[in-house]
DNA sequence: CTTTTGCGTAAGCCATGACTTACGGTAAGT
DNA sequence: ACTTACCGTAAGTCATGGCTTACGCAAAAG
């Protein structure tokens, strides 16, 4: 059951923007915290926990140290995710005919 | 961007054991939380949660209210994680080969 | 009409966690 | 060997949010 640690990782905005970086391909550390608004540090012990929920892998390269996104984490993660996805389908068609049914209110 | 109320959302354990029981079929609220380890007001503000992030749908039923897995925010979150998940296989393949890669220290 | 059931909301309490600065440790440069 | 670059960790601060109890409202039951 990885794929808590992954949601909690992933529910934080900065966590993902440090995440997102690394779709572009492995970056050190100082690359990923340059541009973002919180200090080094910070970006550290995001990558900390991106690294224990199983989302990324780092190896040193000299004095830096590259991380990667690894795909580990991010599969288990859809395999939850999907077994809600027929469960919903399923149950949703039925329910969506309904005159009461109330989604969440849109801004208009 | 409703992925991310979504993750917020998920992140939460007795959150995703709502929505887990919404897996077996639309529920009331009071059936909901029976059960749980938390009050009904709880399950109650975990709803408007779910709700708000569209993961979940109501009608009222009577005096009951009934909730139902809604499609569109896991449908959002699962393409989120999709834009990841070519990347990542890409920049994994040539990082595992190398000597220093480094996991997540597993449990011997 | 009165009572009971079912639910949402408000207010307040308290733990979690995200961020900062300060520090130590390793590798490269001079 | 000394300095500089790069990074992880420790300690402390402060906001976020999950939970509780108390309350109010609507629908069914009697």
């Amino acid at each position: 059951m990885a794929y808590a640690k992954a949601l909690q990782c992933l529910s934080d905005p900065t966590r993902r923007r440090v995440f997102e970086r690394l779709r572009s391909g492995p970056q050190s550390v100082g690359v990923l915290a340059q541009g973002l608004p919180v200090s080094r540090p910070a970006v550290s012990q995001h990558l900390k926990a991106l690294k224990e929920a199983g989302l990324v892998i780092d190896r040193s390269e000299g004095a830096r140290r590259v991380y990667c996104i690894d795909p580990d984490g991010l599969g288990e993660l859809r395999r939850w995710i999907d077994q809600f996805w027929d469960a919903a389908l399923e149950s949703f068609k039925s329910e969506v005919e309904r005159p009461n049914t109330q989604r969440k209110r849109e801004k208009p």
